[in-house]
DNA sequence: ATGAAACATGACTCATAGTTCATGTATATT
DNA sequence: AATATACATGAACTATGAGTCATGTTTCAT
């Protein structure tokens, strides 16, 4: 299962001994499962106790509200994203192969966990601010990114942050695909095409 | 105000009178507006008929539940969203340019009716089924243009099926910046960019 | 005009689920 | 071992809102 660390937002302390810790994390996997299973909407509190193996009155003494769990288990999962990014582009040559290497990791990340895009997805819509933090950030990483490869001239110059949100576009439309949509076996070939669209877009005489 | 027309689903018959049938599309348009407005999830049934300036058990002649509410809502939607990119793309040349100009003219649309883009987003959530059959109709479409276009020379050779999940991307990510990320301004920018990436990649030697 | 069908109403019912709380148990420190 | 603090419990409280229905009004074909 899926280890969470223990941040916390501003009003409930963090748990003070090993054991509430434990039951912290319980919770907050348990959510992730319940939101992805059932969507936040039908999830309910007892579902998620239930699933945590934990009273209903337990619930909240970790969290303030179902918005909060949301929201904490949304942070973990940006930084599992962003983790499992860092990694997978570590040893890329230069920009254009970081950016296919780390959208093709990000695909079969999402593949493993599915729970990953329900639980973005429904960001959107439960709680917009936290959304557009979060894609903010991710737009921002993608534009430095992205500004500093046009000075080395590793791609050609360009409207950074116009590039940015369209590797965002490609990594949330074609995650949805692999993860939900049933299309996780095509993941070669998505990349395929992509790192070619990347590399020459589709002009007939190329 | 938008007009709808009175499709159907299943069990409610379609208004015999004028009254009734203005009472079904004002309850449609209520919908579109309080559905954008607080969201499916906290958007009541009594918020819909104040709205529409009806009772609330009127709301029963008309629609089975919420849920069916908002399946007509998206169903009225994608009509105008297919009628919108098909006026658009009318006078195009070749397959990239009516690309290029049907993405502009739904950029524009979502701007103008950002709840569009707001109903379609929680779509995902709230019926996962409609908003498949949503995608899947425009992802065929797409991929059936540029199979033609691949034929006619108009492309380069490569996957239809992926360069319109792609093409969906642009559309959704974007359309998402503009209709409500405050990004309204940027489109001839956006367009400037995405048909630069489409003709020819991000390559540095171009 | 008149009767029948269609439509309108809003108070009411009922189920759901978020949240609280008084009481009880575990943990950790001395 | 003792005591304080942290944590656990689940029944009970409460709010909300979906859906019903008996009664009234409008529409429309004849």
């Amino acid at each position: 299962m899926i280890q969470y660390s223990c941040s916390m937002e501003t009003q409930n302390q963090l748990p003070k001994t090993k054991r509430g810790q434990q039951r912290r994390r319980d919770l907050l996997a348990a959510a992730e499962h319940v939101f992805c299973e059932k969507g936040f909407i039908s999830a309910s509190i007892a579902d998620i106790t239930r699933q945590a193996g934990t009273a209903q009155g337990t619930f909240y003494i970790y969290f303030e509200s179902k918005e909060q769990l949301f929201r904490e288990v949304m942070l973990e999962l940006g930084r599992q994203i962003r983790f499992n990014a860092r990694e997978a582009t570590k040893g890329a040559k230069n920009r254009i192969d970081a950016e296919v290497c780390g959208l093709e990791a990000y695909l079969r990340f999402v593949t493993e966990r599915p729970s990953i895009y329900r639980i973005v997805q429904q960001c959107s819509v439960v709680d917009p601010e936290t959304w557009r933090d979060f894609y903010s950030a991710f737009a921002d990483a993608f534009g430095a990114n992205l500004r500093d490869a046009e000075k080395r001239g590793e791609v050609s110059p360009g409207d950074a942050e116009v590039r940015a949100w369209v590797m965002i576009a490609l990594a949330t439309t074609l995650g949805e695909q692999v993860s939900v949509g049933g299309k996780a076996g095509e993941i070669d070939r998505m990349m395929r095409e992509v790192e070619a669209i990347l590399r020459h877009g589709i002009s007939p005489v190329s």
